[in-house]
RNA sequence: GGGGACGUGGCGCAAUUGGUUAGCGCACCGGACUGUCGAUCCGGAAGUUGCGGGUUCGAACCCCGUCGUCCUCGCCA
């Protein structure tokens, strides 16, 4: 017989009353009656209520051993009294009166109070990890990745995909993010990358023949944090399909997206299929090219309503060049003068100079620049927008990129602080025909604006004919709530194609053969085309779990500067580690702790 | 690298905005208690207010610097 439990801490029901049973697990809460002690003992399944009598030669131990410390108790399931029956428990009409009592692991005082609620510090919470993961909320967003990871896994092997495994030490691409490094022993200043995504190896696997591909991959990046984007390594259901185009692509993630949020969560569901923004509308109608489209608010533009109005600043700017884009909001005319101050130094710290607005009040206009405006123009403004009484239009008047992001920003934080976001469902959308290119702001060059490896819509003669900057890719995002899921392509599988791509962003072929010599060459034994998609598991689980910060649903993530506090990680190396890989350490920051690190080579 | 918020016993917070011995809840320690389920009651210990400097009769509070955490911009093909 196992020596620590015949019955979990969420088995035992009034059918097991009379049975001897035997449980182990973490003391969660203890009610010390003095006559009678009460113990909450708590496993990965549950808990139920030991009964401990003061006869009991283990009792005084009991009273005194501290939470969280590991104990196997044996005894009889006994039906509670009807006054004592907890219904919120599922073991809440049964106890088991200890007969005997094992110490197992003696725990400390616990550096954070598990049976609470209270918030606790992040750092704490990343310091004791491992006491973290045993609350009720983190164990569960755990236990919810863990089901999503199999369930999306079981969903692409129906849908025929097979899964892979790429290599984890590769080498540097030299597009995208910073890579994380790992230096080369055998060969002296050479140095492995950790993969960004294996995008390079799924579309090998294609041209091998593989047909469908699809990998939960790790990926890593050197980038800075945010609430959605842990630092350092995040996953991705990477997935890659033949003879595809981006209808088919899109037929797969939307069966394995709806299945997985309709399976794993209790919010509507945006049923497939998800309707196609193209990027350019998104930009201006939401200021994003990842709307959350729960915000009812749309942007307009209404540069033709100001060119040549008597509001200068705004008329100035557009001779210059600029946009005026409209946010219209329903029905807010009696929020205080504080709300829209704060919202002019919203405004302001975003980078605008100011922030126009109207507020259509019974039969008037009114509002800081109602002044310097004609009747027609007024009404030309209501028209676009159907503005009624009580409705308020903002403006915002700066170059067309900037101008679309501070609408996009103002849109949101107007639907966050208004609470207009609608609540209990997911939206789901495309966005489609992202531009290959775009204008460098720096060096005003042409230059790819995403994946130099998609597809160009129109392929060649689009390259050849059309202007850049007007040239779109197969290339498209899936996005839910204002959260990018997921980025993917139909991939330029054709070299003269590719060539012609990235000459127009200014690189020559013998670039383009130095840099991308290994998939060129595969491209010149028969490639089949192709394209995929990554959905990033983190950000689907963050969505599913309902939590603000993707560190809820990873079990050991590191903090916003890519430090693991629990493990200590980065952490220096030893002069001996370092010989060995011929590095040295440039200047003050020596490597800390072994005595020998001093020692110059 | 830039901007913002925060930093007070183990944990979460407060301190009438510069004024008595820095207070409360949880956890912890001691005591009481035979039916609780976030037990209750009584008592106790625990603080260099992140760190360093400055202003002041007096600083948790104001100023300068610094460190840390989170949010954000840049960045993320």
């Amino acid at each position: 017989m196992n020596p620590y439990r015949t019955h979990t801490c969420n088995d035992l029901r009034p059918a097991h009353a009379g049975q001897t049973v035997k449980l182990s697990g973490w003391i969660f809460r203890k009610r010390d009656h003095g006559g009678i002690l009460f113990i909450d003992l708590r496993d990965h399944y549950g808990q139920t209520q030991i009964v401990v009598h003061p006869s009991r030669s283990f009792f005084e131990l009991l009273a005194r051993v501290k939470l969280e410390s590991v104990l196997t108790f044996t005894g009889p399931v006994t039906m509670r009294e009807p006054s004592t029956i907890n219904a919120e428990l599922p073991t809440g009409a049964i106890e088991v009166v200890a007969d005997e009592c094992v110490e197992q692991s003696l725990a400390e005082q616990t550096p954070l109070y598990l049976a609470g609620d209270e918030d606790i510090a992040e750092e704490v919470r990343l310091k004791y990890r491992f006491l973290d993961l045993r609350r009720a909320s983190l164990h569960q967003n755990i236990l919810l990745r863990s089901r999503v990871v199999a369930h999306l896994r079981q969903k692409m092997t129906a849908l025929g995909f097979n899964e892979f495994q790429t290599p984890i030490l590769t080498c540097s691409s030299p597009e995208g993010a910073r890579d994380y490094l790992v230096p080369s022993r055998v060969h002296p200043g050479k140095f492995y990358a950790l993969p960004q995504a294996p995008q390079l190896f799924k579309q090998l696997l294609m041209v091998a023949g593989f047909d469908r591909y699809f990998q939960i991959a790790p990926c890593f990046r050197d980038e800075d944090a945010r609430a959605d984007r842990s630092p350092g390594e995040f996953y991705q259901l990477d997935m890659e399909m033949s003879f595809v185009t981006q209808d088919d692509v899109f037929a797969v993630v939307e069966d394995v997206l709806y299945s997985t949020f309709t399976s794993f969560s209790k919010l509507a569901v945006d049923a497939p299929a998800w309707q196609r923004i193209p990027y350019h509308e998104a930009m201006l109608k939401y200021g994003s090219d990842k709307p959350d489209l729960r915000i009812p608010i749309e942007i307009r533009d209404v540069t033709d309503i100001f060119r040549g109005s008597g509001f200068n600043a705004f008329a100035g700017a557009i001779a210059a060049g600029a946009v005026v884009r409209a946010i219209p909001v329903r029905a807010i005319k009696s929020q205080p003068r504080s709300f829209f101050d704060k919202l002019v130094e919203h405004a302001k710290s975003l980078g605008s100079k100011g922030l126009a607005y109207l507020i259509w009040d019974g039969d008037q206009v009114k509002g800081p620049i109602q002044k310097f405006m004609k009747k027609e123009e007024l009404e030309a403004l209501a028209a676009c927008a159907e503005m009624r009484d009580g409705d308020v239009m903002f403006f915002v008047c700066d170059a067309p990129g900037k101008a679309a992001k501070m609408a996009g920003d103002i849109r949101g934080k107007l639907g966050r602080d208004l609470n207009l976001i609608e609540q209990g469902v997911f939206r789901f959308c495309w966005i489609v025909d992202f531009p290959m290119y775009e204008l460098d702001p720096e060096t005003n060059a042409v230059a790819f604006s995403h994946n130099p490896f998609s597809m160009p819509q129109g392929g060649m003669e689009a390259l050849e004919k059309m202007p850049p900057l007007d040239i779109r890719a197969f290339q498209y995002d899936v996005v839910c709530n204002g959260v990018e899921l997921s980025s993917g392509a139909i991939r330029n599988h054709r070299p003269e194609i590719m060539f012609k791509a990235f000459a127009l962003a200014g690189y020559t072929q013998e670039d383009v053969e130095a840099k991308f010599s290994g998939l060129l060459n595969a491209f010149r034994y028969g490639a089949p085309p192709h394209g995929g998609i990554a959905p990033g598991v983190d950000r689907i689980v963050m969505l599913l779990a309902g939590a603000e910060n993707i560190r809820e649903v990873i079990a050991f993530p590191m903090n916003q500067k890519a430090q693991d506090l629990m493990m200590g990680a980065p952490s220096p190396v030893s002069e001996k580690q370092l010989r060995e890989l011929h590095i040295q350490i440039r200047g003050q920051s020596k490597p800390a702790a072994p005595a020998d690190a001093a020692r110059a080579p």
